[in-house]
RNA sequence: GGCGUCAUGGCCGAGUGGCUAGGCUGGGCUCUGCAAAAGCUCCUACAGCGGUUCGAAUCCGCUUGACGCCUCCA
């Protein structure tokens, strides 16, 4: 196997992966927060790191992919309630009911983009004892101290033995000097303190049993937890997105570092945003697309509507750590940048192979490995598919040839990069009625070159330009005509 | 205010010292009855200023600008 580097935020360096485990991959993702839609921006993370499992998958590890879905303990701005909860009472259903509806829709968005489901979907409600034993032993451990019902980690204790902003490269002595001034009502001892279980107010709808009395779990805990559960105490991967790196993450290291006393992650991989127009796209400001949206083309910002995978192929031509700008006109290229790879595609099965080769494709085919194992480079590989595509046409022209055996090898790696780890999904294939559709626009092909041979112009080209405002283009080439329908 | 990231040609977007990124758009050519498609080809680059170096988009410093985090956020 090939060595491939990923940049870890730890260590903010390209390192060459080695798991744990030969042959093995741990990898824990955080899910959503199910309060509301995912917007295209959510899709973008859990696309990447769907990439990445892909990847993996591709190369033959056996990968366990934990993803969460937050279902509780999300505050909101003033504190006192959880996102859940508010939402819950304004649209006046349980909370398992909000959570229900949201988990549903991200789980139908996130199959139209084409994404596998991961091996493991843990729910923080259903490790609501877990959550509990961690914070016995964050407390047995002199880590953590309990006011008021609510228990609180001691960010400035555990600084001591342990470094509190490894991660988030924060240093907490400037964290205390701005933070000084806002002092409230908070039981907090330091306000860089965070919550590992909270007091439920008796409003409060989503609440539990604790040795501390009613309340909820904190709001980085579930992902500690449940990591461990699931991958033990140290695995490979950790993922997200970009926002997340502090607090949550950086609280997640310092969980697992009290409760078992390893750093718990090994590679920390984080995704960038996607922004729109310039800003950074988040549900709480209301700068955010909806994949809905996206597939309708109701939205201000996008002129018309666009496939799950044209969105996909806008997203894997940028590095999955760049910020990417979602703009109508990017998705325009892109499209056309799509359908291009995917009508040459359309055409390698019609390939012939021939004696010799006049592309070498033992050197191509590891220019994509090279891409993918640098840090998962999309862009470069679809550079490389590209390329592919030009041979492809030229052999459709009889200017570029291949013999059997590079034929069959370059369809292979050709199919697997853009179909099995990009996921992309050919969308200029046709549904079921296909074939009858097809024998239809055969005939009036065949229509067409009679009248051509009569020099019959104006017949000719009524058929050809009526076609096309069907959406069906016909490509006359040497070896005929032939046709897409769009 | 603190910490951090980024600034590439008309647009999007790769590229951690010397060698064509790629896509989209625009011009020219080939093919074609004419187009389209396809192929070939061309144009406009590395925010500004200074430094290191034989050589910098790539390293260092400063300036300007943008964004992210510091409160929930993918």
């Amino acid at each position: 196997m090939q060595n491939l580097n990923i940049y870890n935020s730890l260590t903010n360096k390209k390192e060459i992966f080695n798991p744990l485990k030969d042959g093995y991959v741990g990898m824990y993702v955080c899910g959503p927060t199910v309060y509301s839609n995912v917007h295209l921006g959510n899709v973008r993370t859990f696309m990447s790191f769907d990439m990445i499992y892909r990847y993996f998958l591709h190369l033959g590890y056996k990968v366990r992919y934990v993803r969460n879905i937050t279902d509780a303990g999300h505050l909101t701005d003033d504190n006192s309630e959880d996102k859940i909860s508010t939402k819950a009472r304004l649209e006046q259903l349980e909370p398992m009911e909000i959570v229900q509806k949201y988990t549903v829709d991200f789980h139908q968005i996130l199959k139209k983009f084409n994404l596998l489901p991961p091996s493991i979907e843990p729910t923080a409600t259903g490790h609501i004892l877990e959550q509990i034993q961690a914070i016995e032993t964050i407390l047995k451990n002199g880590l953590a101290y309990e006011v008021n019902g609510s228990v609180y980690f001691d960010v400035l204790k555990y600084n001591e033995t342990e470094n509190y902003g490894i991660l988030s490269k924060r240093k907490i002595e400037d964290a205390i000097e701005n933070t000084r001034v806002l002092d409230g009502q908070s039981d907090k001892k330091n306000a860089q303190d965070f919550a590992l279980w909270k007091k439920a107010d008796p409003e409060h709808i989503q609440r539990w049993d604790s040795p501390w009395g009613i309340g909820f779990p904190g709001w980085h805990l579930e992902c500690t937890v449940m990591s461990t559960k699931y991958l033990g105490e140290e695995f490979d991967i950790h993922g997200g997105g970009m926002d997340l790196k502090f607090p949550h993450h950086e609280c997640e290291i310092a969980q697992a570092q009290a409760c078992n006393h390893v750093a718990p992650v090994k590679y920390w991989m984080h995704c960038n945003m996607l922004t729109m127009n310039g800003k950074k796209m988040s549900k709480s400001t209301g700068n955010n697309i909806l994949p809905e949206e996206i597939f309708s083309g109701e939205n201000k910002n996008i002129s018309k509507s666009y496939s799950a995978s044209v969105a996909r192929f806008f997203m894997m031509q940028a590095h999955y750590r760049s910020i990417l700008d979602f703009s109508d006109e990017a998705l325009l290229a892109s499209e056309k940048g799509f359908n291009r790879l995917m009508e040459a595609i359309n055409l390698l099965d019609s390939l012939k192979a021939s004696a010799t080769s006049t592309f070498d494709v033992k050197v191509w085919k590891q220019k994509c490995y090279d891409a993918m194992n640098d840090d998962f480079n999309t862009p470069i590989l679809i550079a490389n598919l590209f390329e592919a595509v030009k041979i492809i046409n030229l052999m459709h022209d009889n200017k570029s040839t291949l013999t059997s055996e590079d034929l069959e090898e370059f369809k292979k790696v050709v199919f697997a990069f853009t179909f099995d780890v990009l996921a992309l999904e050919n969308t200029t294939v046709d549904n079921d009625n296909s074939d009858k559709l097809k024998g239809v626009v055969e005939i009036l092909i065949g229509l067409r070159n009679q009248a051509r041979e009569n020099k019959d112009w104006a017949l000719s080209d009524k058929i050809r330009d009526e076609l096309i405002e069907l959406g069906i283009q016909l490509k006359d080439g040497k070896e005929g005509t032939g046709f897409i329908i769009n």
